[in-house]
DNA sequence: AAAAAAATTTAGACAAATCTAAAAATATGT
DNA sequence: ACATATTTTTAGATTTGTCTAAATTTTTTT
């Protein structure tokens, strides 16, 4: 299994976690940054070693030996971030670019030794769930924030948007995985919210809300 | 600079340590487990970036430049040996083939944060030692046993002769990689040591002692 | 349902890194 | 010094992953 497999395998999988439908060519291509012609070509040769199933012109979709392989890769690249932050002291937005080298890394015993290392954490540091050894995934309760009713509090959990750009909005305004945040009101013209976080009061855009994560008792 | 380029520098550095004469094409074939033919390719390409010196027939050697980028690499290897080792509790001799993976991860930051979680540590699990940021290379901590003197302790980091009946020699005798062995006398005579391992008081001729590579403090 | 647009595949090419087999240069032995 | 052996290079092929441009299939529009 090459780096440029795995790559393809973890693209199929975060493109068809959504519609559990078949995933398309173009889906692919623009997800990897790459051209159509060059999916095709790598997708019959996944196909060919029964990691995914593919009629022409149909879409693909992953075999169960498909999504063994690509939780598998993303095991590995959600522990690495945990890594990175948790030992090595990265902000949440520098992790994922080193993450995607590291992942590739072939060593079983390595995985669970690093696992074990971080004392087994449940989610990576965008507060997504990081797959089982065995290919369990778990399931959070995550609700965007803009959807929490006014007076509740949750915790924040992750994000929607993982974009360097969003990860620094939140970063300079003390916005960080864990916190605690009440929404206190709502307003009706642009539905930005005031909530209540670390102490303090802030009014925040609907666009930043319906890009966090967090999770409500 | 492709990984395969970085396995190339990286053995041409080492063979070039000893002898700081130029290094043959065969020797590096040999080296990297390849045909001469490919060296040759290879040594043409790192030529032309400027990488090593290099006329036909005449073996190469590396530039400041390929030298730097050699030290860069083995810098990375021990790095992250010492990583495995201390943080992730593997032992000495199971860090190689995965350290030959990570020591091509690249981010300088990653590195350096590495380098500091470590607290900068001078030489690796076999008693190599790491290059500093900068290039600078400690002198080896690694002796042969015959070399340390008379009540220093070392702890046993390799062998120099790695036969079969060796091995077994140091099997059935107790020695093991990780032991501590202490000096405490040498025979005039023979040259054979009297040695403290495991708490035990044996006796070993120098021809087991110059073949025995111990780290000393 | 035919025409136009979009998506997908095919055909042929290229760069990187390797190989085999043969040729050329260098080293060795008597 | 000359023949032989060894080392190194060249020439041409192969594999992997990519690309462009053209052809084909599917989808959408009218």
């Amino acid at each position: 299994m090459t780096h440029s497999e795995e790559d393809y395998l973890k693209a199929i999988y975060h493109l068809g976690d959504m519609e559990s439908d078949t995933v398309s060519t173009n889906a692919i291509a623009e997800q990897m940054d790459t051209k159509p012609s060059s999916v095709t070509d790598m997708i019959r040769k996944l196909s060919e070693k029964g990691y995914v199933s593919y009629k022409k012109y149909q879409g693909v979709s992953l075999t169960d030996m498909g999504i063994e392989k690509a939780l598998s890769v993303v095991r590995k690249h959600r522990l690495w971030e945990v890594f990175l932050v948790d030992k090595l002291d990265f902000s949440w937005d520098e992790v994922h670019e080193i993450a995607e080298q590291l992942e590739h890394i072939k060593s079983e015993k390595l995985i669970d030794r690093l696992d074990k290392h971080l004392e087994f954490p449940k989610f990576d540091p965008h507060g997504d769930p990081i797959p089982s050894k065995s290919g369990i995934l778990a399931k959070t309760a995550k609700k965007l924030l803009n959807e929490v009713a006014i007076n509740k509090t949750g915790i924040c959990v992750g994000v929607k948007d993982s974009s360097a750009p969003f990860l620094k909005f939140l970063d300079k305004h003390g916005i960080a995985l864990g916190d605690k945040i009440t929404v206190l009101d709502k307003e009706d013209f642009d539905e930005s919210l005031q909530i209540k976080i670390n102490k303090k009061t802030i009014l925040i855009s609907h666009q930043i809300a319906s890009n966090l994560y967090v999770k409500c008792e």
